[in-house]
DNA sequence: GCGTTTCCATACCGCCAAGGTATCGCTGCC
DNA sequence: GGCAGCGATACCTTGGCGGTATGGAAACGC
């Protein structure tokens, strides 16, 4: 199988319609028919189910794409990966913007100090996104949070541990209070994080991407919502702080792909490790 | 990229040589020269350093084979799983030949009883074979030996702990041994494993590629081994049983790629982590 | 019910690029 | 210096990829 076949398979099943997928590809559509039925009959497979009305994917053709993209995101890493070796050298590292700034710091300084480090690159990306990032390598390491990013398919270090805090804008009814539980939270306008990527819980309030865009939030008493108690380094004084007793702790790592162990990422992890 | 470039790619860096990269590949010497140098225009990274007496690799060229052979594989593996979603439904598990021989069996039969399981086929590979297996699509779950096998890029559940016993040809001088140390095993001929996969101490005995060819050269005197003490209940009686005292501990753990979650495979998983 | 619209498939054509053969040019070796 | 080995270059042929035009089936409007 080719990537270009790879690549049409994936615009049609997203798609689910021949001259979208055609005109997002940039070719016209009586190609890409004959590509997917080419592809089709090559792999013995009927990948959709298609009547001159609707087009949708076979069972394995949902097989087809999971493992398809996961494909072209390795192809697009190794790609991506073989020119920056011949470029810059350096290290790149993707974190949540306005998430782990402490850490993210701290890390950065020890790993410099030490004796034949390289350049790191920090990529700020929206929450969730840094598995893809690593995934089809615009990242070489990332900082994620446990429970709420994944790390299948990484290996990774724990970097520590912490309890959470419920941000609230300054004068809220809850603001006063020493401590609370999940419970009191239920009917709080927690943000709606993007559902594609990470596991996060659904919110009812705002729909945001990013810690910044979410603190602002809070200090305009549109959100509240339950971070890491490392955050409150950030905060401004016009939010108040409280802790969460039972909410689930969280974990930050340093992640990586796997085949990828050069000696520079080798030292960062160390450096990482031992804050 | 084209995968087809990247075959070839990683045939010229393999062999090191034009001439039988392009005979492997089935095309003639020229196309395959073309074929590379576009591929370094078309990257702007020069990939092999080459005299006309010789050919190496360089450094983004390291890069290339390493991330270009796992996404060869995750194209080869997009493709297999495909082609057998739309075949006969079922899982395959991948094991080493006469390893795990207790606990696959339980599994299996544990997981047939359950309601809604499906076929699980299993493939006995060589030693350290199974995540090239799982990577290439060629099995969908896998048992896996810590700290031998790596995970590395798989989710996986541990299934149980075991220490190791020293192997010996009946009427070996240690033989009678009620235990013995890890040091006590320095001068004896312990089994060299294949070195491509893996991660098993580097013996001084015959090549051995798996369990059962092993068990074959104890009994002949030929070779001693250190294996979980599971392997037991395989045993012929000519062959002495010692513990270990100071073995590495032994973690069978099941094993699966991340993104491939099927629920015959949650099922297969369930049943594995109730044994 | 018939025309219209919407989409995917088919037919046909032109062109690029992949593969083949022949040969060159460099290098190390007898 | 002749020779053998090996990668690069030159040149040709052709398969297949992409384009345009058109067919044909299904839903929809009046």
């Amino acid at each position: 199988m080719e990537t270009r076949e790879l690549r049409y398979f994936v615009a049609v099943a997203e798609e689910l319609h021949f001259g979208r997928a055609a005109s997002r590809l940039g070719i016209a559509q009586p190609p890409l028919s004959r590509a997917i039925s080419q592809l089709e009959r090559r792999l013995g497979v009927e990948l959709f189910h298609r009547t001159s009305r609707a087009v949708e994917l076979t069972a394995p053709g949902a097989v087809l794409l999971r493992e398809g993209r996961a494909a072209l995101d390795a192809v697009e890493a190794a790609e991506r990966r073989t020119r920056r070796a011949s470029e810059t050298p350096g290290i790149v590292l993707a974190s949540k913007a306005g998430a782990a700034g402490e850490i993210l710091a701290k890390l950065l300084s020890a790993y410099a100090s030490e004796p034949g480090s390289t350049a790191v690159d920090v990529v700020l990306c929206r929450v969730g996104e840094q598995e893809k990032l690593l995934r089809d390598g615009r990242a070489d390491v990332a900082l994620l949070h446990l429970p709420f990013d994944s790390t299948a398919g990484f290996d990774y270090e724990e970097l520590g541990t912490e309890s959470q805090v419920l941000l609230l804008p300054l004068g809220h009814a809850l603001s006063t209070r020493s401590s609370i539980r999940m419970s009191d939270t239920a009917d709080l306008p927690l943000p709606r994080w993007p559902s594609r990527m990470g596991d996060y819980p659904p919110g009812t309030g705002p729909e945001v991407h990013d810690h910044t865009q979410l603190l602002q939030l809070i200090s305009l008493g549109r959100a509240v919502a339950v971070l890491p108690e490392s955050c409150r380094s950030q905060l401004t004084d016009d939010i108040a702080v409280v802790p969460v007793l039972d909410a689930p702790l969280v974990t930050t790592v340093i992640a990586w792909p796997p085949h990828s162990r050069s000696r520079e990422l080798a030292g960062l992890v160390l450096a990482a490790t031992r804050l």
